[in-house]
DNA sequence: GCAAAATGTCATGAAAATGTAATATTTCAC
DNA sequence: GTGAAATATTACATTTTCATGACATTTTGC
């Protein structure tokens, strides 16, 4: 997978902030800015970043409150935080990792170091729960290797399709109406006509439906749900 | 869903006020208006509507002394906000003032944008708790996936025919006039003809007769009280 | 920079759902 | 039993909701 890194940078000083996007360029990273709490929390509902460099000491002491509702929130709980900050004190430390931050960089601090913080938290935080295939009957989606496959075949779909049935799979047996479906699988604040996630489902169910072999056609896994959105089921209409 | 979601809109001037109110009704909901942040925490207090829209930049800097004044207090700290503000040179002076508000949207806006953005913050505040199926007998309605099974077999109805016996099996054992279920079914103001109550009881006593195996006749659950209407019981008629 | 893939929107037709009126059936007082 | 009132059922025109193919535009891979 060729698709960088997204790392968010929220700082008040602009020089940091260039310092920084500047290393994480060089590392291969793509970043984004945000100089306040309130923009760095709506560049995250809507961007997904891969992860959240957060100086502690923002404006109004809201570095903190930004982590600790970041951890808090279901939407925005998994995207690991580093904490930047230019105090050494340990219980900053403590009260930094006890609200869920997974690492802590004191400043000052080198690019090299920043970088490789920034590449063991991803690694620990990208090796955990995601990669677990999803198994339904033959069907497998494989985080992973982002790959799905039936029956041991490969089955081709955008990247769309993809998110769409990954969002499907990990949440079975449940409605989602269209603007959910959109939600999650396009971001909190991307505005799309309605019909749109019906063009993708079309093209989901498409793609399973050229996989499935004379059995079971697995495209009817995901149910239209009349006057409500649609369901990934395996259980009958 | 049928009970309808009331926004309180906060601004000073009256034109924001009316194109906001506008554009809310006609995406479904109802609104109320204030003019400060005392009326406006008046309001809030004695009606609790779902979501609060706040002008950030309230005479005398209120709207954000509210906005914190909200989220501190325990009775209010659950209503979504939503922050209008200005893009100007203002901007400085309100960095880092992160209290918690829900989302914040620029002027100028689209009312598209507004209106999407409240759905999404309504949705992540309220739309994960959901409701425990309910079963009577073999007779089974699970909001969650929005679908009724009898028996472990799927039970297929319209819409209103869902609605209609979502709500009868939330409140058994009463009898419901036509109006009542009208208003409970359809929404209070919608005006049907009262026959067509009958038809969709019929409709949905159909459904769960064609559904029902050899031994009982889940239809009967639904009765016909004459003279007074419908109830939903367990027990002989 | 080019070709292929992906994306979002629209138009169209099909299918389902809806509300109403007409007709049939049941119920109950007498 | 009889008839009137209440309810059930049916049929149907209209509206709503969905699926799908076509298309212009953007993004991606090389």
């Amino acid at each position: 997978m060729t698709t960088e890194q997204t790392i968010l940078i929220v700082d008040d000083e602009a020089a940091i902030r260039d310092m920084i996007g500047i290393a994480l360029d060089t590392a291969g990273f793509s970043s984004m800015t945000a100089e306040t709490a309130l923009e760095a929390h709506v560049n995250i509902v809507d961007r997904r970043p891969d992860l959240v460099l957060l100086d502690w000491m923002l404006p109004g002491g809201s570095g903190i409150e930004l982590a600790r509702r970041l951890k808090r929130e279901e939407l925005t709980a998994d995207i690991p935080i580093i904490m930047l900050t230019a105090k050494t004190s340990e219980d900053n430390k403590v009260q930094g990792l006890d609200v869920g931050v997974d690492d802590y960089v004191t400043k000052p601090f080198s690019p090299r170091e920043l970088v490789a913080r920034i590449k063991a938290v991803l690694r620990r935080s990208t090796g955990n729960l995601r990669d677990k295939p999803i198994r339904v009957f033959d069907l497998e989606l494989d985080p992973a290797s982002h790959r799905v496959t039936l029956d041991d075949h490969a089955v081709d779909m955008g990247p769309t399709e993809y998110r769409l049935l990954n969002f499907f799979m990990t949440h079975p047996e449940k409605v989602f109406s269209r603007d959910h479906i959109q939600d999650q699988v396009w971001g909190a604040n991307v505005y799309l006509e309605e019909r749109t996630v019906d063009v993708h489902i079309g093209r989901l169910r498409k793609a399973l439906t050229s996989a499935s072999g004379p059995g079971i056609n697995y495209a009817g896994l995901i149910q239209t749900v009349r006057g409500a959105g649609y369901r990934f089921s395996t259980r009958a209409d």
